[in-house]
DNA sequence: ACGGTCTGTCATCAAACTGTAACCATGCTG
DNA sequence: CAGCATGGTTACAGTTTGATGACAGACCGT
């Protein structure tokens, strides 16, 4: 039992995995409100996009769990996004569910050709859609997540929550964890404290920017034996980065 | 349209056409067509070694981009190959899925310490270790590429706040970075001071005319080694441009 | 309730960066 | 060539930014 989960976003956000983060796309703003009220309910972090822009810009930005795309968008189809989506190695696997006026046939085909991973024909059920979204990413979990990240000596095993050094046991906070983790995922790619904070922290907890700072530190001091090298990069004015190469 | 994405590995790393070069190592001959079969049908290049030498052998005569790594074999064993893989500066981050005929705890944690990148226990599915394959070389790709911006032997990665000269690494301060990237961004072309402050120091701050003067000498400093050509052209009278051309 | 751990915030210190002005060098014009 | 105009260079003081250590509150398992 953990009653402070109902109470404190950020006490639901530790200890168990990381909230899947959902982005919507979608220029109706009653549908927009819709989704985003019950996916919340759900335990999904979500973030919306309103037009095809928006959206490849949020997806680049931050890569999140699942699309829930319109077919129908301002500016830039659904359909392209996908297209666009898919040439990406970065996001190639990411997972794609279409929203359709139509349930016909022929939408149905092409979107799966371009690659959406499912389809949901409007009108539809608030909890048909939470279905599929939790299949889906049922589905694509093993894939996306492999249990280990490595990089420049550091070993991450997700699973089991344990972290390495050159073979030696590092100890870390569920923070430096969550830092650290992020950080692996894109490692030489610098990131603000602001980015940090929303990735690592959750974009609806308010904490100190400089908090960042603190938090760099511990990573360092725990994972910075007496002759390592210092593996976080700082970048003056620009944020932070995990960098094999020297300073 | 390209449906062919959703089926074919090669598809993925599309731009370079090459195949990713894959080096399986294993001595039960049966496992290694197995292997080879669904590793070559998914257009990855396959590589065979039988024992712990050969493997090291091959991987010093052309490294691959990933090594699929039986944990028992002949010679030397998966372990001692992936320590000293680990340990040569130049292999070090070369990938590495390790397989294991067993699961258990304390052959995951032995796996962990000397760096496999994941792990897969035997016996397993073909599509299993593709999905592995694909999901490591996706991870570990992104760390060359990010936005660049080349010119004239200047290379600015701006995901991950870089600069280099011919190779070699430059250290700018944040607005020599930010000059250097908006000049970088319309090589040749002369910007005056006026439009230098409103593009870098941005449209609204004071500073005085001549400070751009200054960064621009920071910038020359900082870019051109003892040898170097300066590419920073003045125009007398209408402002700077990057350019190759001597003056 | 009690120690231990983890967190977020502050205050302080050190280092890096910045803008300005003063002075020097060079180019241009008559 | 003198005299102005323009750009180069340097020094420096002030400001910004990051590192660090300390600390109080929250939380956890006992």
């Amino acid at each position: 039992m953990m009653p402070s989960a109902e109470v404190n976003g950020q006490v639901a956000v530790r200890g168990s995995a990381i909230k899947p983060h959902i982005l919507v796309v979608e220029d109706e703003t009653a549908l927009v409100e819709i989704l985003r009220y019950n996916l919340e309910k759900e335990g999904f972090e979500v973030a919306v996009a309103v037009d095809g822009e928006e959206a490849l810009a949020a997806i680049n930005e931050r890569p999140p769990d699942l699309v829930v795309l319109d077919w129908m968008l301002p500016l830039v189809s659904g359909l392209e996004i996908c297209r666009q989506v898919r040439r990406k190695p970065e996001t190639r696997d990411l997972p794609i569910i279409m929203l359709t006026a139509r349930g016909e046939e022929a939408d149905r085909v092409r979107g799966l050709e371009v690659g959406a991973d499912d389809y949901v024909a409007k009108p539809f059920s608030p909890s048909e859609l939470i279905a599929r979204v939790r299949a889906v990413l049922r589905r694509s979990k093993p894939s996306t997540s492999g249990d280990l990240l490595t990089y420049a000596g550091i070993v991450m095993d997700l699973s089991s929550h344990r972290v390495l050094r050159d073979g030696r046991p590092i100890h870390l906070g569920p923070t430096e964890f969550r830092l650290l983790r992020f950080l692996m995922e894109r490692p030489g790619r610098v990131y603000s404290r602001e980015q940090l904070l929303d990735a690592v922290w959750g974009r609806d907890i308010y904490v100190e920017v400089r908090t960042v700072d603190v938090h760099i530190r511990r990573l360092r001091k725990a994972l910075n034996g007496p002759n390592d090298i210092d593996l976080i990069r700082t970048v003056r004015s620009a944020g932070y980065a995990l960098d094999e190469l020297a300073q």
